[in-house]
DNA sequence: TTGAAAGCGTTACCAG
DNA sequence: CTGGTAACGCTTTCAA
């Protein structure tokens, strides 16, 4: 069990203050080159670095940066997490991780860990469940930068990265309507700081403004697990006509969804379409390849932790609060390109 | 800014002596009832909390626990992930968590950043160009518990948990030969310390007992990623006559070669069969279904979270190592079943 | 029953 | 140029 080296070894070894190490090691205040130099060399070759903790209690400062993030099991979180990584790595930060499984309360415990371990940022996406935003101001409070991550609490003076959801669903609603889809069906979560929830709003809005009547029958609220999905999609099967399209905010569900369609006989996206959410790498090898929107996960992890270092460093106060929202694009493979004669039946 | 109570705090407002505030709150030593009382009253309404890195500092201890995994972007890695998190949480801990992508360097910083922020345990993935592994033994020098988790290093004596991944790929191409296949390709990773080199061990033992020849243009040496394994596969297509099927160590790859077989006009399986590794969530939902060995990730990382945990707590010595080793199944879908009429050809 | 002091490892300030 | 001291927040030992 080697001891960690500190300054006292040093000082003591060498018969001289801990101060003066202290300083020599740093280059600050006023060392004889001579002391340096000897200093120097026996911190390097005993190893020594200083301790973070006693840093840390000193300057209220940890290097740490406290993720939330709702689900480790996620592609896109996965590939917002991989964003963020990378920035932190480069800055010196170290990633504290925690999910919520998107439950306020594990949400609450977190943040409370976070701030007392005296991570010097957070970055959080919201859970699905939140009601009480008081937990947010207390982050504020305790002078600690906090940057939305994917989900964003508008009302709050909180810095946040986003997509453009709205904007994406209002594309993917256009295209279908403009390929002559008009039964269209809607499979999503509807948790008021849930990306479907922004969903189904452009959903309601395009029909409207295209004066195509909303049925209500035709909108399925889902956790977007794939058991409910596949419940979903067989309860939409029981309706007279069934839809000719359904949109769903999650590839996997999409994807679940489509299966129970084959399996009932039914040709995607001849007698159904269907269309996801994310591009995950494996919508373009199902068959038929999936119609969704590719979101760009990688950059929105870079551009929060970029903005959230930056929060840090400044120690802006909350005040100026940029809300950033980056564009998706649309992208259609045929889980949406019905062949000309099957819109005649 | 609300300040953080301390116990100095609480002190000076009852104007007793720190030692007094401390012992009363943890309910050790002799404290009157009265001040105990009076005490904790305040404490709590102040929401006192021990500041976790004075703590550490006195005792050596965080409450951390350090992770360095391959890569955030990797649906069986974020599975092994989850089942860590999941028990860590149960027990108090909190995870640090940093990526190797697979590089040593990294890894090794990595392991210096945890090790001096005085993780109280490390679970490491090793990096898969690892070769040398006296960095891990650093680790036990400097008395910290360490666990390797999904790939191991038998001639440490470390504990591990892994997967049985020679017998699976045992089953695998006994399953293929039994099937009929005889030109049977391999498409994996060779990097001593990786899965791969497990699987081609197993791959050219199956055939040595099955008397069939080992043909070295069957077998391809890649890095698992898409564009990789594409390649190969269009090389495989290019040998006279092509492999009747291909075993790729890796799901996402397999689709991959898969989607290449098919856009070049062949039938999987027909024409040749295509078996992965993993099980993802896609794997059955792709056309064909793929045929791929299930691992368990969740309960390796569980697992693996148990017995670090268990040996921070007993601080023992690493001297009992066990080697935990767990079953995967082999799924077996259409990728693989060939109709019997396209055997005779 | 309580308090003072030392110590964990570091930095900052002030004398010398 | 150098060293001592206080401070960060806590626990532990020893003395009162």
């Amino acid at each position: 069990m080697s001891k960690r080296t500190s300054l006292k070894d040093i000082a003591k070894e060498l018969n001289i203050s801990v101060s003066t190490v202290s300083r020599a090691l740093r280059n600050v205040g006023e060392v004889s080159e001579e002391t340096r130099r000897k200093v120097k060399e026996l911190a390097e070759s005993w190893k020594y670095k200083p301790d973070p903790l006693a840093l840390g209690l000193l300057k209220n400062k940890t290097g740490y940066i406290g993720v939330i993030l709702p689900d480790p099991v996620n592609h896109y979180f996965s590939t917002v997490l991989h964003g963020m990584n990378i920035v932190a790595q480069e800055n010196g930060y170290h990633l504290l991780i925690s999910y919520s499984y998107d439950q306020s309360v594990n949400e609450q415990k977190a943040i409370d860990d976070f701030v007392w371990a005296r991570a010097e940022g957070l970055m959080i996406c919201p859970a699905i469940d939140t009601i009480d935003i008081r937990k947010y101001q207390q982050i504020g409070g305790n002078g600690i930068p906090l940057v939305f991550v994917e989900r964003d609490i508008p009302e709050m003076d909180v810095p946040a990265v986003i997509t453009d959801n709205y904007k994406s669903m209002q594309s993917l609603m256009e295209f279908l309507i403009g390929c002559g889809y008009r039964r269209i069906a809607l499979i999503t979560n509807l948790e008021y700081y849930s990306v479907g929830r922004i969903c189904y709003q452009a959903y309601t809005d395009v029909l409207k403004k295209k004066r195509i009547a909303l049925r209500k029958e035709l909108i399925i609220h889902g956790n977007m697990s794939i058991s409910t999905s596949v419940e979903a999609a067989r309860h939409l099967l029981q309706l007279t006509p069934i839809p000719d399209a359904v949109v769903v905010t999650d590839d996997c569900s999409a994807m679940a969804v489509m299966k129970v369609f084959q399996e009932e006989g039914l040709s995607v996206p001849d007698d159904i379409a269907v269309t996801g959410f994310n591009d995950e790498p494996f919508t373009s090898y199902i068959s038929p390849p999936l119609t969704t929107v590719s979101r760009p996960g990688y950059l929105m992890g870079m551009k929060a932790m970029e903005l959230l270092i930056e929060t840090i460093k400044k120690s802006k106060s909350t005040t100026d609060c940029e809300k950033i929202i980056l564009e998706s694009d649309l992208v259609i493979r045929n889980s949406t390109i019905r062949s000309p004669e099957r819109w005649t039946r």
